[in-house]
DNA sequence: TGCTGTCCGTCGGCTGGCCGACGTTTTGGC
DNA sequence: GCCAAAACGTCGGCCAGCCGACGGACAGCA
């Protein structure tokens, strides 16, 4: 549930593959390129063939990340964001006009357009509801744990979680800095709440120790 | 754009009133009735026929208002909130399953459907923005300049602005507390920015000083 | 014309966590 | 391998704004 690492997961890709795809352009992104700006007119719906894109937002000196999304994940610029490659790319785009006579004529497509959205939007409600009611640890804990049941391993002596986020992003994801999550990271592994096995992953010997941490002040 | 005032406006009241309320049911709620809460399985959408409900987000002693509604407009529970009538209130209702259904026989009724969860993203998103970049004088300033240009009259000496909300609404909606509210439109009155006529309206001599007070820290 | 409940104004203490700064470690390109 | 660039660790100062508290103002309502 909820959580920014995916803000639209493959549903569509399953349930209306190639049917959906037709009408849609296979593009290459470098790495680095901007797709999307707030201020760019045109919107478009787009389903991740390989790479990787950020979704975020932009202030004053500051960027809060929406999502990263990764093969089979699915966006729509309905809404202001940038969106960008962070590594090479490929995807499958289409502008919004097309998209809807698509929708028009072929109403099967409809369902899961409306669960992808659905989707946007309750993550959406999840990052609100954690800027506004919880502080950095429980946010960090949960997006951790989340991080484990989804892409961990289990192993005898825990979790083992690859963490291809570098601390920057994580804590641009969290709506922190980089350096409450370093501090907090280390803090924990002094605890034995973690371990970090590598640079990229971590070694989580219970989950219920960084589910404790991820209630709003205990 | 944006503004938590309200998530979403007439839009399918105008485009396909009659051909979409079929199949709805009215239904009265007294005051304070909890129309749907995060727990609640049912997914539902509804359409505001009078009165005024609140969507809002609970958190440990602490709530915050994503949104009032009004006559016209129109919410969907896909997202997990709750819904409160705050005065009696009638509404047209429906099952998102049968909803569904009829999204599938009927496609015209899609766009619609689409711009309003399109107008409930980019509203959470503008909300995020506040939230993570914004401090609250600026998040104020903006909410009533918005009120203003929406609601306000145009006077001779400067727009006379509807207040129907309470402090407490307001801080709830802003994602602050209420002795913050209150304390700033006191020290604005001071610096005369605006003019309280009763305790239901105020009186702002130019939008100007508001929007000023609008940008993230000057 | 009192009584009770809700709302508003203001004050001061307290603190989460942002920010700048700076040194260390790791990575990746050539 | 070497070197620049990126990523990480840690510390302390600082402040926006939350929180509790308390008193006044303005309803209804009998």
């Amino acid at each position: 549930m909820h959580a920014h690492a995916h803000l639209a997961r493959p549903d569509l890709a399953a349930t209306a593959h190639e049917a959906l795809l037709a009408g849609f352009t296979l593009r290459e992104l470098p790495k680095g390129y901007l797709l999307s700006t707030p201020e760019s007119p045109h919107n478009q719906v787009l389903m991740v063939h390989s790479g990787r894109l950020r979704v975020y937002l932009a202030g004053d000196n500051r960027e809060l990340n929406l999502s990263f999304l990764e093969a089979g994940d699915i966006y729509t610029t309905h809404t202001p964001t940038y969106v960008e490659a962070v590594v090479p790319s490929s995807i499958w785009l289409i502008d919004t006009p097309t998209f809807a006579r698509k929708l028009a004529t072929d109403p099967s497509v409809t369902p899961a357009m409306m669960r992808v959205m659905g989707r946007l939007l309750s993550n959406a409600v999840g990052l609100i509801e954690d800027l506004a009611f919880r502080e950095v640890p429980a946010r960090l804990a949960r997006f951790l744990w989340q991080l484990a049941e989804r892409r961990g391993h289990r192993l005898e002596h825990g979790w083992l979680v690859p963490l291809d986020f570098s601390m920057q992003d994580i804590a641009s994801l969290l709506g922190t800095t980089r350096q409450s999550v370093s501090s907090l990271i280390n803090q924990w592994e002094r605890e034995g709440v973690l371990q970090r096995q590598s640079r990229r992953s971590l070694l989580v010997p219970s989950l219920d120790s960084l589910k404790a941490r991820s209630s709003p002040v205990p």
